[in-house]
DNA sequence: TAATTTCACAACGGTTGGTTGTCGCTGGCT
DNA sequence: AGCCAGCGACAACCAACCGTTGTGAAATTA
């Protein structure tokens, strides 16, 4: 591909030779052997150089493009001048849309959304400070962030109840978080000791909820059975989760307020970051984020 | 890259390896090499199998993206089921940014441009007959479509006249082709008997006008200097032309109305082609096409 | 007509990339 | 505790590939 755009910009097979610092019969050789390959022609040679056939002309943007691909992708990995990385925790809830939404809205915005393995707070913020990843969403006491780390609480995610059809709450249009005290809340896979652990205890302590966090992740498959078949078990999620789960198990997403509970999630970065994507991300989160409601619940060791 | 992905989505080096017919200790190796080129690691190695590490996460997407890439790139050249190819007749004139509008409001629209090397419009249509491209815009006389032919007239560009600053219709908000009667308008390039020369021809013979269309074409750039040092030198631009020369050189281009001379696209198609992605730029060019003024003049021997 | 430039073909050699054979390691099972 | 199954890495070998040099045919230029 390489060589064919270099004969097509050049129009001789010559000065790609020289443009590639191989010989001119080995250009030759390769697009004789892309043509084999693709099974069309894609230059016509003339005595005294070359033109494009329409195949050609075709092709030409489409092995730019493979290029540029190409090297988008070594420069994605490649230490130094590389991609923002922002750590978003899990794939499928709201930083990770959000960072995609600013992505969208930016596509000039040269960035990459990754998942650090471990679900610590702390291994986090060391990944932080190393360079492994250059930003991260977590939900971070004020007090516990760390010397060299800059903090900034960005995205207010509201929770949502997601009940089965056959459950009370199924069809109220929303609830009080009170309202929940005695209904039986099941959060599988909540590993204790992690930031999601601190803040259900929070969670359950302000409004005398009863809920369960223990217990393994059999998967989402395996808990929107159970929360389908059910006419007592509930779960939480965040509002800007990407849960397929309503669609295909007829699972309903009940709204809290008065007070809303909102998940904070505080974006971490090294401290005097002046990385312009990094800017743009924040100012992106703080004037295009979702509106907060006003009368809100957050757990007490959260700022502001 | 292929390989990478293939491991990454199954999770180890033998079903890698299963999956695309090579031996483990073949992957081992191919992984090893992209590994040592970007000098990163992209794969922990577990008992197990094999986890991403966070540049081989990173990597992932850019990956896929680049096999894509790739596919769509033998895509567009392969015989059979390739995208749609629509003769723009030149790269920046009106027909060719109507096609890359359409295409930027429906990116999933398989097409792609191009430019049969000979400008003659009977070769267009013979082009048209054998499947070389799948349509064409010219300015074909009503009467010469041949048998098998479907043409659709879809867009009018409207000529605008492109001055340098010392003319004297310089400042003019808009002229009338009659007032250019006795001005030397000065349009190189058109060979005889191409469908440019046909419509300049009727151009000048219903206004008046000496139209200056012999001599070869120098470049843009001597048409350029010489309309800007001439007092008294014009010629005439399709108003969708993407001609960047007004900036460079303190050019104007002067609508013109009274009536409004305008060239006619006319769309070439196979007669009976329901290629969906015909019917979608046909439709798209006849509901989004600019407005066409009420006062127009056309050659004689359009239709409609 | 001679000289030059273009690309293609043929033969050769080094490098690459795949295979087989084998080992070290880890985690589950007995 | 100890064994075994499975995964991946390393080494040696071999073939195919790729780039090189040398050369030729065709067309343009002087």
């Amino acid at each position: 591909m390489r060589t064919f755009v270099a004969v097509a910009e050049t129009g001789q097979f010559q000065a790609a030779a020289d443009q590639l610092g191989i010989s001119q019969q080995a250009v030759s050789k390769r697009i004789a052997t892309l043509e084999k390959h693709l099974e069309v022609t894609l230059l016509v040679r003339t005595s005294r150089g070359s033109r494009m056939s329409l195949d050609g002309q075709v092709l030409l943007p489409h092995a730019k493009k493979v290029l540029a691909t190409v090297e988008q992708a070594e420069q994605a990995v490649r230490p130094g001048s590389r991609p923002l990385r922002v750590d978003v925790l899990n794939r499928r809830i709201a930083p990770a849309q959000a960072v995609y939404r600013c992505y969208r809205s930016h596509p000039e915005m040269n960035l990459d959304a990754v998942t650090l393995s471990k679900e610590n707070a702390a291994q986090a913020t060391r990944a932080v400070l190393d360079g492994t990843v250059d930003a991260s969403f977590r939900a971070l006491p004020a007090g516990q962030v760390p010397a060299g780390i800059s903090a900034e609480r960005l995205l207010d995610a509201p929770l949502e109840l997601l009940v089965g059809p056959g459950h009370p709450l199924a069809d109220a249009p929303w609830v009080r978080p009170a309202d929940l005290a005695g209904h039986r809340i099941w959060i599988p896979g909540i590993r204790p000791g992690t930031e999601w652990a601190a803040f259900y205890r929070a969670l359950s302590e302000a409004f005398g909820l009863s809920i369960d966090a223990l217990g393994p992740n059999f998967g989402d498959e395996a808990l929107m059975d159970a929360l389908a078949d059910s006419a007592s078990l509930a779960t939480l999620v965040g509002s800007g989760d990407r849960y397929l789960w309503p669609q295909t198990h007829d699972l309903r997403r009940i709204p809290l307020h008065d007070p809303t509970p909102i998940y904070p999630h505080v974006l971490l970065s090294r401290a005097g970051d002046q990385h312009p994507v990094l800017t743009a991300l924040r100012d992106h989160l703080r004037t295009s984020g979702p509106r907060t409601p006003d009368d809100v619940w957050a757990p007490g060791w959260v700022d502001r």
